[in-house]
DNA sequence: ATGTGACTTCAAGTCCGTG
DNA sequence: CCACGGACTTGAAGTCACA
């Protein structure tokens, strides 16, 4: 699994479950719409400073835009 | 805490962890040498390919490279 | 609301070296 | 073995018009 297709899936996933846009994620993050749109297909590789960006507007932690499994597939 | 310095610093403790220099993680992650120096001073905002071929080459998920905490404190 | 190609500017990343 | 600098090439950052 290519990575930045990795962090574009999560980038998407989290988004949608704050229920916004990427307008509005772009917004939050103070970087372009029409960039989180290219990270979120996997077609741009950002760097650890846009990572950071991402993962504060989104409220997780850096590390989660990186992870394999989705959230968490709570196993109880 | 910058994200950079982070990462330096987690790349840094797992390399030493594994007793290489960093001419050998370069050789192990295919990145040059004053690269691998340049991003555990905190000095470069490496990208997530790159965060992946260092995490490959030193055995952790690419998550791990941004944690905060260090590795497991273990704290019983 | 989002995908996409094109574009400019600036840093990512390589390679030479020095202390 | 590592920090650090200079010069270089490639690609990311950041933005736009349009579909």
């Amino acid at each position: 699994m290519d990575i930045r297709r990795q962090v574009g899936l999560n980038v998407q996933r989290i988004r949608r479950s704050r229920g916004w846009s990427q307008e509005e994620l772009a917004f939050e993050s103070g970087l372009h719409r029409t960039y989180i749109s290219g990270i979120e297909r996997g077609a741009r590789n950002p760097t650890v400073t846009v990572l950071r960006a991402l993962a504060d507007a989104l409220g997780v932690g850096p590390g989660r835009l990186l992870d394999d499994g989705p959230p968490e597939t709570a196993s109880p």
